[in-house]
DNA sequence: AGCGATGTTCGCCG
DNA sequence: TCGGCGAACATCGC
């Protein structure tokens, strides 16, 4: 699922769900998806409080006082908070258990998504080397990351280090509704197009976390719906054709968005 | 039944 | 150093 939409999407699940619960126990049923050690998780963990939480584009912070869990969801990852008296959910691979007979389930079905302890927010982002994050970035933010960068837009978009929490649907939806190709340059971009760029990405994002991530809710209007082979463009009716760039692949339309 | 997939990382090369 | 590319990772669902 997850691009920062979905993952925005987690946190208000989990905010609503589980903060200010006791963690009594933590079970891990496939340890490859820890990038910390059992011993360590449950020590930070176990008879601590889920305080608070941070996202920071696809990533999900859980402050624990005072270290901080973090949870990525990889590509097919979710989360589940359900009683213990329910079966558990298909895909778990982290159950954290609280006092109150309820428990959540960090579910990731392809074994993509990673689970780990961190002592900052600030550490981690700087470790991994994120970008601002995409959705509250400000303009400046976004200035900056593009300030003497050459990259193919798309692959900016896509890489972390340049915004975090763009994915690939949302970057063909990015490009698509600024009438951009999708090989456009970076530094071939005019001022308007930069501003324009900016408050599309915001408005991607915002209608997506509206949506909580559900591309299937999305209006004919977007190019979303039409990410398949022998779709049409809802502007121009032109034929969507997609493409290849640094091994993804993605949609545009040829005629909204020429070179 | 083979292939593709909303992500990240790494090595290679220009 | 940057950036494009391709492969690798794991495994389910179409």
């Amino acid at each position: 699922m997850p691009e920062l939409p979905e993952v925005e999407t987690f946190k208000r699940y989990l905010d609503k769900t589980s903060l200010k619960q006791m963690v009594t126990d933590v079970k891990v049923s496939d340890a490859r998806i820890l990038s910390v050690d059992h011993s360590v998780l449950k020590k930070s963990l176990i008879n601590k409080k889920f305080e608070s939480s941070i996202r920071h584009g696809k990533y999900l912070f859980i402050f624990l006082n005072p270290e901080y869990l973090v949870l990525h969801f990889g590509m097919t990852g979710d989360l589940e908070y359900y009683s213990k008296k329910d079966e558990e959910p298909r895909f778990s691979k982290v159950i954290f258990y609280f006092k109150n007979d309820f428990n959540l389930a960090y579910i990731s079905t392809r074994m993509f998504g990673r689970v780990s302890i961190v002592n900052s927010v600030e550490e981690f982002v700087n470790l991994k080397k994120l970008g601002p994050d995409a959705f509250k970035m400000s303009l400046e933010d976004f200035a900056e990351a593009l300030n003497r960068r050459t990259a193919i837009l798309k692959n900016a978009l896509l890489n972390q280090s340049f915004i975090a929490g763009v994915g690939n649907i949302y970057s063909d939806e990015i490009m698509f509704r600024t009438k951009l190709h999708p090989r456009t340059k970076i530094d071939g971009l005019s001022e308007t197009k930069k501003q324009e760029l900016y408050e599309n990405i915001k408005y991607v994002l915002k209608f997506g976390i509206e949506h909580k991530g559900d591309l299937s809710t999305y209006p004919k209007s977007f190019l979303i719906p039409h990410r398949k082979k022998d779709e049409m463009c809802p502007i121009c009716n032109t034929k969507i054709e997609d493409f290849e760039l640094s091994g993804r692949h993605g949609f545009f339309c040829p005629n909204c968005q020429k070179e």
